[in-house]
DNA sequence: TTTT
DNA sequence: TTTT
């Protein structure tokens, strides 16, 4: 994928739910979650200490959404690279409604920054094959409207694809570690 | 400004109008444009170029708002470091609605990439020093709907104090290079 | 500090040694650490998994300073935001030597991405009070030789300003959350 | 390349010569820059400018490489992502010497920043092939001594696998665009 | 709405 | 050695 300009976004935060999971007609897996980043500062008038949390809406693709899936929970920190998507789509009511995330892909990095673990999850396999649209659900984490535009699946359509949670062999990735 | 997390958009594209420039009760200048960034690719089945811009709405603050007032144009085009912030506003319909912004302020940086300018107009200097202020009016251009929550003023309310064009005196900014 | 051009390193890895504490004659502290990244990958002919690690020399002034003094050790994990500076330093057969360092001042940032700590110990804070300081000690990690150039002063000279280790008050911080 | 840790360096600056071409037995590019970023700042007690230059010695491979060949020149502006690596090599009176250098390959992008040219030159080619050590040059152009630790071959050996200047075909390149 |  |  080349480009025309730069398009980053670099986050470290929290994750505030257990990640969505969405697989692709053709199999491939879609993970989302919402991270908060937060800024701090004291009132000028009060002194009081603010707060104000960011929650952004980061969709994972391809091997970084299975890794997401598998390793990422509720609270955890992650460190995401990414970059900017602002997705137009049209309520009930039919008005125009658009939703802005940070979409990781093979040309951005993920990396698990809890406990021992750690590593780059980053990316350069094969670009996702192009699939076909289909089904919709509801995001209830995330800080915006996530309207179901992009095709999803309930993961128990594969369940014996990918082991939920421990992961047994790490080989179902084309690389040694996958984090 | 602490943090918990990190929140950082790197940008590099192209402003698609001229900057539209608010100013706050303090006389804080506030600049907004729509900057593009573009992806390219080769569709799978066609083989055919294929193209998909991302509008950014970017926000600049104090000092940074200045230059931009005065030097960015439409086709300008700019490197850009800010954060991202979701803001969530009622629509007239009482429909809660969300519009996601690249905020740059002291805490960012922005660079003009044109002509034989450049320069970092990045922020660590004293604060811009009050001026004047008045009205509000929306905004036509964002990529996302924004309605008028800050408070703004026509540019014209204040031409004598900043001239458009040609910058005569540097000594406007606090910093012999504004960029 | 106004910039032409765009000078930014980010790192995430962990600490391979306790800081090196030095202070500057004003009383400002200067840590330096070694943070290893490392790449992995699997050797094309024979298959077997590679690694190499990558250390870095990264400089913290001022307010971070401090905050890694008391807060970094030898594992820790950070997020660090700065830039790259090569210093010239002639060695004792007076032959041109080139050290490469990450400068995190207050253009920069740091985060402690251990424990249940966090947070952006980023920089637009007024600069921190001088204090005292107390040991130092050689860096025996870096992957480049790091002749002391910069002027310092013993750590005894301050030990009653601000205890070693851990932060009773953080209200020696102009910030209620260091980090 | 999977990794563990975060090693990224983002540069916008100037080129002071002309790109450095070496080729490997293989075949691929190897392209070495050297790129200014600059601070300036006004001397607190003399309130005079003062300004500091970076140089940063930057090698680009693979097809990166080829375009920065073919269309970067002295004085070109560049947007530049990559990652740190020292090198470290042995000078002629035994003494261990260390050459820091922003590695562009497949893991970074370039883009110029000149004209009206432009455009993301980001890596997701297939990996590059390994190849056989060879032969060896001084590097006349860094700001730090680069001793020839790298295999290349003078440029002429391919000149007519790679014309000069104007780029006749882009089908050299697995991309329809370039940059 | 920009750029190429 | 570049740029402004």
């Amino acid at each position: 994928m080349a480009a025309r300009g730069i398009n980053k976004v670099i986050l470290v935060g929290n994750i505030g739910n257990e990640p969505e999971m969405r697989y692709m007609p053709n199999g491939n897996a879609v993970a989302t979650v919402s991270l908060a980043t937060s800024d701090t500062w004291k009132d000028k008038n009060t002194g009081e200490q603010q707060e104000r949390t960011e929650w952004h809406r980061v969709v994972f693709f391809g091997k970084l959404a299975e890794i997401v899936g598998q390793y990422v929970h509720k609270g955890s920190k992650l460190y995401v690279e990414g970059r900017l998507q602002t997705r137009k789509w049209t309520d009930q009511q039919g008005v125009d409604r658009y939703s802005t995330e940070i979409i990781v892909d093979m040309g951005g990095t993920m990396q698990l920054l809890d406990s021992r673990q750690g590593g780059d999850a980053g990316g350069y396999q094969p670009p996702p094959q192009p699939y076909q649209q289909q089904a919709a659900a509801g995001n209830q984490y995330g800080g915006q409207p996530a309207p179901a535009q992009q095709p999803m699946q309930q993961p128990q359509n594969r369940p014996q694809q990918q082991p939920q949670q421990p992961a047994p062999n790490f080989d179902d990735f084309d690389d040694d570690i996958p984090f």
